[in-house]
DNA sequence: TTCTACCGCAAGCTGAGGTT
DNA sequence: AACCTCAGCTTGCGGTAGAA
């Protein structure tokens, strides 16, 4: 399925109950969030704010062994102006032109956030890279999980970069249908992206609703 | 009461093997 | 080529039943 699915405006919103009502992890996104935007430009303390998500979060993924803190700070640091251009955007300002910058900062994640040490070594987490992403620039980069992505098509297991590019896309038709459905400082001003994620989450990788 | 063994599970990934 | 399904992987933790 590549079209969207455009939920109403209750079903959007019954999404984003749900999901407050049996997620209870939701306070390490509102840490880490805080943390990123208070040591911008840091990158070390940036990586640890990534982790204080990733390892919460994507802990299904990271209990086979940590990704490598040291790594991430690197990668964090080559990336900034980047990523600093890409946390002043929106979503919706998506163009094609980003696509080269896009696809180069997802495969250089993915590297540094690679599985460290252990057995596990080497393993990638494309699901780990959009979180990542999404911290460093909430407005712009969407979450995704294997329910979500393989709902809307995108599925990773191939050229995960361009599944993500093509996952954003339907995600930027997504925000423009439901711009007008929230109030934003009525959930703690999280971003439209972050609330999406949660109807996504709810309805298709939890069948909540 | 405390120790032990066992079960179930987790905002996942990978590969093989299928279909379209 | 793209796409999907599903078993298998692997670790640490909380809960539980039963033994010591």
């Amino acid at each position: 399925m590549n079209k969207v699915h455009i939920p109403t405006k209750e079903e959007f919103i019954k999404g984003i109950e749900e999901f407050e009502k049996h997620e209870n992890r939701d306070a390490m996104y509102k840490v880490a969030t805080f943390l990123i935007s208070h040591f911008w430009s840091k990158a070390s303390d940036m990586a640890d704010g990534l982790g204080v998500l990733l390892l919460t979060w994507n802990q299904a993924f990271y209990r086979y062994g940590n990704f490598d803190f040291d790594k991430l700070e690197e990668c964090i640091k080559n990336n900034l102006e980047k990523l600093k251009k890409f946390k002043s955007r929106d979503i919706t300002t998506l163009s094609k032109s980003d696509e080269p910058d896009m696809k180069s900062i997802f495969t250089e994640f993915m590297k540094s956030l690679q599985i460290a040490s252990g057995n596990m070594e080497g393993r990638k987490s494309p699901v780990a890279v959009a979180k990542a992403l999404h911290l460093l620039a909430p407005n712009f980069f969407p979450l995704w999980d294997v329910r979500i992505a393989k709902v809307y098509g995108c599925y990773y297991n191939n050229y995960p970069a361009e599944k993500y590019i093509r996952f954003m896309k339907l995600m930027k038709e997504f925000v423009e249908k439901v711009r007008g459905y929230v109030v934003l400082s009525n959930y703690q001003n999280k971003t439209l992206l972050k609330l999406i994620d949660e109807f996504n989450y709810s309805k298709y990788t939890k069948g909540w609703i």
